[in-house]
DNA sequence: ATGAAAGCGCTAACAC
DNA sequence: GTGTTAGCGCTTTCAT
């Protein structure tokens, strides 16, 4: 026989399914030389209880679905490794499905993970998501659900994101503190939430320290390692060089370390660079990067474990806003003046 | 309303649930005027069909389960990433979890899966794993199992490895035929399957190419950062360097780079160092580490394309053996004598 | 202590 | 074209 069920452990021991399916979960009905019988049986027949089945009647599947834009991105990578260790420390399964940064595939992925009637739902938002639909309705179903480091505003979800302007504050503070006033920031498009914030966190930091804000100076661009490239190259072909560069991720500031070195430049005896990204990545940088570090195992378990507290209601659904700190860690890629 | 069912929809319409069963998968029973209304309403009360449900009744779960060792590594999440791209391609979902290269953690997931039910498995087995059993129980229930990377032999499922030791004598060629003779190798616990893989195809070629093989230059060790770094020092005081060192993984190969630095010496031209690794990870390496890539997207492919084959019945189960090939690619920290 | 009946939400098979 | 019946594998009453 391929697939044992209760049934047939009932059959061969002349006893009910119910009495099996009592025995099996340990139930006080039964007496201990039955269970003993039962439990014995099972094992010997190669039983494996039909998870499934017991889901649909008891309408809870212990399973938590993830949604993230990507997976080559080791930042989510760690996200992910934490929220399933979580998880599965929980008694939770993890069902994980890549948006890769399109819309229309995140739909569909929360589609299925609501249909397969998850217990809750772990959301980063893909780069492109607008229409709200798809959670509006995850939101009628009363599903839990967390959206982890890009988030609606405005939606009754609780949410967990980094505190990026006051991290890229901080860190441009310590920087000027070191005695640096010329200043550049390769910004990324500033329509979205991170480049906004990053961006409104510099700006606002260099006022703060009368540093005139030159406009030609803070350059708008993608994401990607080739925008910090190009960013770079635009900026030394202007013949005015800054002392240190600001990048919005890590992506960028490898693309600006190329176009520095291409430019027979020096980092950072020639020119400093710092910006976003996070330990794991940028200590392989060469030389390793003095980071606004995001710690994705941070972001990972604050949101599991949120979750899993509205799941079991020790936290009200919808309500918690948690804002994760950023470090500012000094490392080679920009020249300490004072120590 | 918080979950809406078929049979809601029905007393809506005044219908009985089958219809708005048929109605919704467009069964060629409904008349197209009926469908609509099914449908328009369907969308309206917000219905979102219970895939569980479907799943007990049709004895598919269109589910995938994954168990990896290992997230943090890079490595698989590449491979869990490409995956889960051919997963949804082909409309599977996936579960995915860790065993963190524990036996127990791993059964405990598999058996996991295995209640809900999943149509197939893929498997990296633990570095600890020794016990057949689960797996035994996963043969009989006919589940399609697909190994990779790390697997049983002498069990009837496929799998899908690098050929390490092709690998291994391949790229230890091309170093030789530049003209090096003084290797070295920091080869791991020659126990593992992987450990004993690199050093047989290390060692053979050696003697193939008449270099006498030393074997205070061969030096066992563990896989990870410090093994590399101890590996190195071992090395150093002897007062017998080689030319060039070959590192059983990239880890070992960052910890010898750490101990090649604090002595002094600079790479390559002091010493070269060259190994397995893949590209992603080895080239933030600096100087970038000449390596012998394993591609993790091949790996992963693969053992999705055949897993689902299997599943689909279009490939007979358990008899697929696959040896993804290795690449071996110069870049810096061999120093070329020839070109 | 054990079992019969009913139901979780859906669908396949077979009437009408 | 639409509906009735039965069943996927399990569990929760409620009798016995």
């Amino acid at each position: 026989m391929v697939n044992i069920r209760q049934s047939d452990i009932a059959k061969k021991l002349n006893v009910s399914r119910v009495t099996v399916s009592k025995g099996l979960r340990d139930h006080p009905d039964i007496s201990p030389a039955m269970k003993k019988k039962i439990i014995e049986t099972a094992r010997k027949m190669g039983y494996v209880p039909n998870l499934i089945a017991r889901q649909l009647n008891s309408r809870r599947t212990f399973t938590i679905g993830i949604v993230v834009p990507d997976l080559e991105n080791s930042f989510f990578s760690f996200v992910v490794d934490t929220m399933i260790d979580y998880a599965t420390e929980h008694n939770y399964h993890v069902i994980l499905t890549v948006s890769r940064e399109k819309e229309n595939i995140e739909k569909q992925n929360i589609e299925n993970l609501i249909g397969m009637r998850v217990d809750g739902l772990l959301v980063c938002l893909s780069q492109e998501t607008t229409d709200k639909q798809i959670f509006t309705t995850a939101g009628k179903m009363k599903i839990p659900l967390v959206f982890f480091d890009r988030a609606f505003e405005n939606m009754k979800f609780s949410r967990v994101v980094f505190n990026d302007k006051q991290g890229a504050a901080i860190s441009l503070n310590r920087i000027i503190q070191e005695g640096y006033t010329r200043i550049a920031s390769f910004s990324g498009f500033s329509a979205t939430n991170i480049g906004k914030a990053r961006t409104e966190g510099f700006i606002e930091t260099l006022s703060k320290n009368k540093i005139p804000v030159r406009k030609e100076w803070i350059i708008e661009g993608g994401f990607e390692v080739n925008d910090g490239y190009e960013s770079f190259k635009k900026l030394n072909s202007s013949g005015n060089l800054p002392e240190v560069i600001f990048t919005v991720n890590d992506r960028v500031a490898l693309g600006a370390y190329k176009a520095v070195k291409e430019a027979g430049l020096k980092i950072p005896e020639d020119i400093g660079i710092f910006g976003y990204g996070f330990n794991e990545i940028t200590d392989f940088f060469n030389p390793q990067l003095t980071v606004i570090n995001q710690d994705p195992r941070k972001l990972g378990l604050e949101a599991v474990r949120l979750l899993v507290n509205e799941i079991e209601k020790k936290t009200k659904k919808g309500l918690t806003k948690i804002n994760i700190e950023e470090e500012f860690i000094w490392r080679k890629s920009v020249k300490r003046k004072k120590i």
